[in-house]
DNA sequence: TTGCTCCTCACGTCACGTGAGGTGGC
DNA sequence: TTGCTCCTCACGTCACGTGAGGTGGC
């Protein structure tokens, strides 16, 4: 129950999932300090080094770099919100770059293959279709459109950039949203 | 208009808008290979590099290796879509992982903040909403959910991921919405 | 003594960027 | 001769992985 340190990089290792590489290298990071005891230079580890290494496993999972982990275990809260934001800005960007990739690699494959042209993604009129299906006129469509507006601006413009359309286009369609009376 | 090579790598640089690194780097991976001459060792660049290079560019943007652009420009073209295809199937693996990390995210800004929870998220609840403001009403949002998942199973399910329910709750609303008769 | 774990370098990965130190052409 | 561009290494980045060569504990 006392938290003295008895446990070896390679228990660690098993017990984390972490290879004993990684461990030893977010202590040259200066994100672990072990206690090395006797002239082996042998590594020991307690519960709290155990605790630190989950949190450390938790941001690395959401993405984050180790420097900005290094800075997320020592400063204040207020400012480590402000880390964890700026990561979810950073994602939004890394998202929006990987549909540009999408969207080329479709073009690219275009010519040849008519069929399966939108693998995973829907195009504009699939969507309408399917709302039209589901019993929305066009006036319906675009009150839909007017709400989504209204309510989150970012996630509807991010939405019409899913769907592969014009940076042009998408204005139109957001400013027409705009112009609807709910 | 003969094909003379006549470009040194800083003009080469400049048109293409690649840094000259990057240009002896692509000479050294033996995706390029620009005419060197007399002993000074100078390179000398033609309009067939311009197009290589503009090749290379495409491919780079599409978030391809310089392993498999090398491939892409000597394989066949069945080989070559495959590869492109792989891309595809590689991006949506990566929006799936930032997706995660962006929930992860927001569960760990959560306790402090309420308001702004979802930055550019839209909730299942707001969805549900937005389609009932527009005009649906329950079955209509089912009706919607079933032409979907006809039509485009794996999108279907790619935006269920996107509202953040979990692999359970999405499993149940696609099941339901293949028992729905259109 | 035999395994097993531990240790410390050091180099490789990926797509370049950034010098250092030196030479060629106008 | 002065700039300007060019050349070839070589090392740094990021988060580790993979040995090599050697030592300590049961």
């Amino acid at each position: 129950m006392t938290d003295e340190p008895n446990l070896s990089v390679g228990k660690v290792a098993k017990i984390t999932g972490l290879s004993r590489s990684t461990l030893l290298h977010y202590e040259k990071r200066g994100l672990l300090s072990p206690i090395k005891y006797g002239n082996s230079g042998y590594r020991l580890y307690n519960q709290k080094h155990l605790n630190q290494i989950e949190r450390i496993k938790t941001y690395r999972s959401a993405g984050l770099s180790l420097e900005n982990i290094d800075k997320l275990l020592t400063l204040t809260l207020h400012k480590s919100q402000q880390l964890l934001e700026q990561r979810l800005v950073n994602i939004n960007d890394e998202i929006h770059q990987l549909r540009e990739q999408q969207r080329l690699l479709l073009t690219l494959l275009q010519p040849q293959n008519k069929k399966k042209q939108s693998v995973k993604t829907v195009t504009k009129e699939q969507w309408s279709q399917m709302l039209g299906e589901a019993g929305l006129d066009e006036e319906g469509k675009w009150r839909w459109h007017s709400h989504f507006e209204k309510k989150t601006p970012e996630a509807h413009q991010d939405f019409l950039e899913s769907l592969g359309l014009s940076e042009t286009e998408i204005e139109k369609i957001r400013k027409k949203s705009r112009s609807i009376p709910l």
